[in-house]
RNA sequence: GGGCGUGUGGCCUAGUCAGGAUAUGGCACUUGCCUCCUAAGCAAGUGGUCGAGGGUUCGAAUCCCUCCACGCCCGCCA
């Protein structure tokens, strides 16, 4: 079976283009034909060939055009582009085939044996999560998510933070200030005692002091105090794992930054660095200079006291996970560049460094500035989650009033979810992205509702359909073999996404399917179609209902039977 | 000051890695389409010096240089 329907085509159009140009003008070279957009599946321009022997474009993308071996393509000549297209009615019942067949496979490529570990979210458990911390939880789980629908044998992790001044801070606030335990949801409510610890902080001296004596102390492996400190973080974390929840943000796993004190690995890992030649020392602290004699390029690894920086916990941590994969990636906010420069060099110098990755996005700030744990500004998730499953349950009832109210419900937390996660992850990471309500309840367009909405209709026909007897399906109209083509590029897509972790064309490729197939309802009669065309329709709309099951399953959205 | 990133119609955005044909969608606005498989939809229309200027090239949103604006970083914090 083909995993990808447009490989064997494009393999004929290589070796077609590859043959016509030794025939022609005895050029032997391998060559890597462009992809022609919407002109042409597949182009070969001619301009670089027509400088170098002196004729003209378009008499050479006429030559090249001629003479086609294989049936599967045809070939045409435009300026001096040669254009190469799939014979559509064979890719579209190859497609058709071949989705029918893999179901929820589809996508499934060969992705090599290499196992991949995306560490993602990696919050600080200091407080609930705000719609900033979100957008790194959302691009992280929809990169997992495509990775394994490409076939990448892939595992997602938590690097729990619960080590550090701002771990410290929170155990510190809960003891002085809070009286009984939380009732509630625990991040949201000990994030009032977190808040209030730094502003006392920033005031009293004496209480700096405090804090910095117990971090020194948790640092140094006081394993009372290890185990005092991550009892607050998991209070927070609990919060924040119940909101990942509700967004359908899943880790297969959650490593403490404490486990790497308590079993000596910071430890160890700070006796081989000052191994290295590179290592210096002044009063104390330890440090490798990068980049020559500026304070500012010195990555210290030690304080005086010897206890160890974060950056050097997050060396053992990699060092950790370099033990379990063969290839990480890391999804992080911009911010952390510089240290992870400086960690990728540290475990250059002592030979570790294998194949990491990093997928690195802008913030998320809202219209009136910056987002802050710290400072307790922000919007956080939980409350967009609320407002969009209400926003979603009244577009449900107006449409729908006959629906049973658990159905309503239903349906209403899967389009508020989706149109959550899609509003986040349609951006490039790398862009900025500016929080506005409107636009992350935005139910219409480009949208998760939309695409969620295609699936319904899809669902819808073939419900009232009842079924059908496959046959070998045959396509002739436009918009079926626009729409079978549009469906033969997901796993390109996925594939595309695995090597690149541009996460945010899924969500393209997920509005386009959905269009295309929102055409294809308004102008193609299924139910009502001539009765010999009648299976291979449901064939197709089958097809379209798993790609966009599939699709939506990339972005962690539900895709429901009926809105 | 230095480093990294971003700049595409009124607003949001794809395309930039790997230069190629008429620059992709959406929101908003204008106009049509529910006796027809769900109108969260479809069709049509208005709207562009791809931040500015130079360069390379047959060809630049895409590559190179300079500049401007914005974001992030430059701690023995995380």
């Amino acid at each position: 079976m083909n995993m990808d329907p447009f490989e064997p085509f494009r393999r004929a159009a290589s070796e077609h283009v590859m043959r016509r140009l030794a025939e022609e003008y005895g050029v032997e070279e391998s060559i890597q034909l462009e992809t022609g957009g919407d002109i042409a599946d597949f182009t070969y321009p001619c301009f670089q060939l027509a400088k170098k022997i002196g004729k003209s474009p378009a008499d050479i993308a006429l030559s090249l055009s001629a003479g086609v071996q294989a049936g599967i393509i045809r070939v045409r000549a435009t300026g001096g582009y040669v254009n190469i297209d799939a014979q559509p009615e064979l890719l579209a019942r190859e497609t058709v085939k071949a989705v029918n067949g893999m179901r929820g496979e589809y996508g499934r490529t060969d992705a090599g044996a290499t196992t991949v570990l995306v560490e993602h979210t990696s919050i600080n458990p200091t407080g609930p999560m705000h719609i900033g911390r979100t957008r790194n939880a959302v691009i992280g789980d929809t990169l997992v998510r495509c990775m394994r629908q490409a076939g990448v044998a892939v595992s997602s992790e938590y690097y729990v933070n619960d080590v550090g001044k701002q771990v410290v801070v929170l155990y510190w606030g809960l003891k002085k200030l809070m009286k009984t335990m939380p009732s509630g949801k625990a991040d949201h409510e000990l994030l009032q005692y977190y808040v209030k610890a730094n502003e006392m902080l920033e005031k009293d001296e004496s209480a700096a002091a405090e804090v910095k004596d117990l971090q020194q102390r948790l640092e140094g492996g006081d394993t009372a105090l290890l185990n005092e400190t991550r009892k607050a973080a998991e209070l927070v974390l609990g919060g924040i794992r119940e909101s990942l929840q509700s967004i359908n943000v899943i880790h297969d796993k959650f490593s403490f930054e404490s486990d790497l004190i308590r079993d000596g690995s910071v430890r160890k890992v700070i006796d081989r660095l000052r191994q290295l030649p590179e290592a210096g020392e002044e009063k104390g602290a330890w440090f490798i200079p990068f980049g020559g004699e500026e304070e500012a390029d010195r990555f210290y690894f030690t304080r005086s006291d010897g206890t160890s920086l974060y950056t050097t916990r997050d060396l053992a941590y990699h060092m950790d996970k370099l033990s379990r994969f063969g290839h990480l990636v890391d999804v992080l906010g911009e911010d952390q560049k510089l240290g992870m420069k400086f960690l990728i060099r540290t475990l250059e110098l002592l030979g570790e460094a294998k194949r990491i990755d990093f997928l690195f996005h802008s913030f998320v700030s809202l219209v009136e500035g910056r987002m802050s744990t710290r400072h307790g500004v922000g919007v956080m998730v939980d409350d967009v989650v609320t407002e969009a499953k209400a926003r979603a349950r009244e577009e449900v009832l107006k449409r729908r009033s006959d629906m049973p109210a658990e159905q309503v419900d239903r349906i209403a937390s899967a389009v508020g979810v989706g149109a959550v996660r899609y509003n986040i992850v349609r951006l490039q990471p790398e862009k900025k992205l500016v929080f506005k309500w409107d636009e992350a309840l935005n139910f219409e367009g480009s949208s998760a509702p939309f695409v969620q909405y295609s699936h319904a209709r899809a669902c819808s026909i073939l419900e009232k359909a009842g079924g059908w007897t496959a046959v070998e399906p045959s396509y002739e109209e436009e918009n079926e073999l626009r729409l079978a083509r549009q469906l033969a590029f997901f796993p390109s897509v996925l594939r595309e996404v695995s090597r690149t972790l541009a996460v945010h064309k899924v969500a393209t490729y997920a509005q386009q399917t959905a269009s295309e197939f929102n055409q294809f309802y308004r102008v193609v009669p299924v139910l009502k179609a001539p009765e010999n065309r009648l299976p291979a329709r449901l064939s197709l709309v089958n097809a379209a209902r798993i790609v966009l099951e599939n699709t939506l399953g990339c972005l962690g959205i539900e895709a429901p039977k009926s809105m």
